[in-house]
Formats: C-alpha cells, structure tokens, sequence
DNA sequence: CGGTCCCTTGATATTCATCAATATCAGTGG
DNA sequence: CCACTGATATTGATGAATATCAAGGGACCG
C-alpha cells in the first residue's frame, strides 16, 4: 500500500489518465490525437503524493526526467557559494519543473514540495523519442519553454525595478490569475510557502514581508490570517502591483 | 548595394555559411549531417549589418523568427506600464534572441542594436518544419532555450540577493567569460551599451554604476576607459562576483 | 564650434535590512 | 487536554545601502 514504485491502480483506468486530466490543455497540445495522449499517458509515470519537504530533486542530481505538478505545489530555488537560498519559483498545478537541467544534464536547482503534491514523472529521453514521432508534442515543449523564459523575464523586472510593496502586490496577482486559470478561487486562497520563502523569492528581508502584509491589510487590501489570505480589493491590488497606484487607503 | 533585402553575394559561398561560421558549435546540434547543415543553411537568411540603435524587433511586433547574433550586440528590454524600460539582457555573437515570443506569437519584448551588429534571421516556421525532419535540430533548440531559463534563473539570483557591487562585477565576470568562450579577450573589451543600461539591467542608478566603476579602478580591479574595459585582476573580480571576497583593496 | 547626450561627483533623502524582543503556531509527548 | 519545544511571524528601533537631486565635465556629432 505505501510502497514506493509508481502506483499501479488499474491500469485502464491510468491509460487515460492524461486524456481526463484536468490540466489537459495546459500541457498537451491542443491538436494532438487520441492515440497519441496514449502513447504519452504511457511514458508519464503517476507518482504517489510526496508531502511538505520532500525533494523532488537535487541541486547536483542526474537529469532524467521534467515533473508535471497535478496538485500541490512546488518551490524551486538554488543553493549559492555561501549556502544560502534563492528561491526562483513557485509552481502550480499544471506547470512543469526540470527544463533547466536539459542543457547540462545535471540539474542546476532544486525543488521542493510545499504541502501534500501529486506529480507527473516524464522522462526525458521517452519524451524526446516520442516528440520526434509526434512534432506537435515537440513543438508544445518548446512553446512552454518559451513561456518560461518570458515570466523569468517578467520577475527581473520585479526585482530590478518595482518597489517592496509592489513586489508582494504582485506575487499575489500572479498566485490569484494562476489559481483562477486553473478552477481555484482568485480572490480567496492558501499561501503554501512561509514568509521566509516569500520575502527570498521578492529579494526582501522576512520582517519587510511580514510589515506589508499589516499595511495591506490596514489599507483593506487583502485579510490575512497566518497562510489563509483572502484579496478584498482585487483590482486596487492589480493597479499596486503594475506600479499604477500610489496605495491610497481607498479614495 | 545598400538595399534591404537579404544580401545575395554568392550563393555558393552563403551555401556553407552555417558549416564554416565560427559559432558552429554554438548554435548547430554537435552530430549534424552535412546534409542537413545545408538544408539548415537555406533557410538562414543573412541580413546587412544593422546599426546601433536599430531594431531587431519590437515589443507587440508579431513573431516570425528568431534571430542569432554573428557579430556585433544586442539589448533586449521591455517597456513597463509607466514607460520605464526594463533591460533584460546583453547578448553576443553565438546567441539566440527572440525565443520569448514563440508562446504567444507576439514578441514580449523588444531587441536593439548597440553597436553594428550582423544577425541571422531564422524564420520560425521553417525552424519548426526542419525540426521536425532533423530531431537533433530540435533537441539542440530545446537544449539553448534550457540554458536561456537557466541563466535567466541566475540573474534572478543576482537582482534577489546580491550588493551593488557584486552585480557589477558579475555582470563583468560574465561578459568576459562569454566573450573569451567566443574567442576574444577575457580581460579587454569594449562595453557597448550605456552606464544607463547597464544601471537599468542591474537594478541600479547610473550613478551608483559610475562610482562603482570608480571605486573598481581605485581598488585596481580594472581599468574604464570610458567604455574600454581592461580587467585587471580577474580572480579577485570574479571573487567579488561570487560574494566570496570582501573587497579588500589587494591583500 | 556649439549642442546634446552621457558620464562623473557630491550632498541629501529614502527605503529597506538588520538587530532584538515578543507573540503565535504546529507538533510531541506527558 | 495541556504543557513544552522549536519554528515561524509580527513589531519596534536603528543603521546601512543605494536612490534621488543637483551640478559640472567630457565625449561625440553635426
């Protein structure tokens, strides 16, 4: 029962697991045959869930395989000269971790899971194999590669440039659009990372963090409650995250 | 003479541009064919050499191709709300600029000229088609786009944590390093973008970048002539990029 | 040679990090 | 259920790093 090969189930049921997956469209392309999400569904290994803390992997680590996350979350970071952490992302349902240790074949980060995460093991050389066969899949990778590189592009303007409340602002905006995309409530959610997480991810001390969200919450932003955080003034948050408001407590 | 269309020149001589580019191995998959550097060849088009402040492309501008640097570089940036720019690169000979539009189709960000610069223009979808014919053209683009959202994870690390003067002289480490691995001097160049730019890349005020530089020479790191840069003691440079020094002014 | 842009330098202001103390939370075992 | 413990969060006081403001000096271009 608590073994840990990939979960056997029944194997009719997994055969399709792709083709009902919820986060469908967000990692399949959007053409692609029947046959071919089954022949994906086949090198995707289900693994069972990992809990708080546990590594996906390791900074170091042999690159075998990208991860699929289907529930849960995942923070990845890297480990500099001195042993301190950056962190470099927080990933949710249907985003894929791993594309960075493609090129060297070791990855160069590591990632571990927040809360209680399902994941999709793919290997990689299966996943190379098989995009050669079907371009569309192929082309997919590349296309969310190219996401990757443009919302990397859009965190170095966070941290180059906007201010500490509007980095926190904006990390919020980010969590609410990605959780909506994906069926969750936009305005009302769990923060699976500490503070600590959070203020090393915005380049910001914990204190700076923990300072922003009582101001926000003075000027009726948001209500938060330890990790339950709620947005109450969602698009004067917006406009504080794009650096269009000046954070009036309401006018 | 001074047309626009790509330059014909000889046909002959164009038909092994790819294979005789001293990028080679840069940007072409280590085990292909002849052949197939010839069918990659074909669909390069070679453009007149652009001039500083000219534009690669712009943001909004649809995407159609990506773009290799042969000689000269390139700034990427994009445009914030309120009109800022943001740079979000310096690139050289050997790499691959563009590759953040492919998800949308529309280029996030925009690509200009800081000194005469000659590009390849590599138009997409002919990319996408060759790919699919040569798997390990579409493995090596994989490969490249994995590096660029390795770097990029990098810098995040550098806007995120580290002091003035540790991102300027990371951003020097990392020019020298690029351009020696390009063949050219790793302790004497020419920066071509502006102190503003390097100030904007790096999260900083121009005039925090200028008396950096200052105080790097009064340490005897480098030597700034304007814009000749001449690296003095390169370890000791490269130690402050790391944080592994305190910069003491020669021990 | 004049104009403009870019760079440098100095004085001051601001933001945020750091230090320190307390408070709260999540387990753990009695 | 409660007390205990270590991790995590909040809050306040202080200081350092860097932005901003202001002015002068070069470099490049027509």
């Amino acid at each position: 029962m608590t073994d840990c090969s990939p979960t056997p189930i029944s194997l009719a049921k997994l055969r399709l697991a792709c083709g009902n997956c919820s986060l469908h469209e967000l990692c399949l392309p959007v053409g692609i045959g029947l046959d071919d999400v089954d022949r994906l569904d086949r090198i995707v290994k289900r693994r069972r869930p990992s809990s708080r803390g546990d590594h996906v992997f390791r900074l170091g680590d042999e690159f075998r395989a990208v991860y699929a996350i289907r529930a849960g979350s995942v923070k990845t970071y890297t480990t500099t000269e001195g042993g301190g952490e950056q962190v470099t992302g927080f990933h949710l349902p249907g985003e894929l971790i791993g594309l960075d240790a493609i090129h060297t074949g070791t990855h160069p980060s590591s990632a571990k899971v927040l809360e209680t995460t399902s994941l999709c093991e793919i290997p990689f050389d299966h996943l190379e194999e098989l995009s050669a066969v079907i371009p569309s899949l192929g082309r997919q990778l590349i296309r969310i590669m190219s996401r990757e590189i443009h919302s990397d592009d859009e965190l170095l303007t966070l941290l180059g440039k906007k201010s500490a409340e509007e980095r926190l602002a904006a990390l919020l905006i980010s969590l609410s659009n990605r959780l909506q995309q994906r069926g969750f409530s936009a305005r009302e959610f769990h923060l699976s990372m500490s503070r600590n997480d959070i203020g090393n991810y915005l380049g910001l001390a914990v204190e700076t963090v923990s300072r922003l969200f009582t101001r926000f919450q003075q000027l009726g932003l948001v209500t938060a409650n330890n990790k339950h955080i709620r947005i109450e003034r969602l698009e004067d948050l917006r406009a504080l995250a794009t650096g269009s408001s000046s954070c009036q407590p309401r006018g």
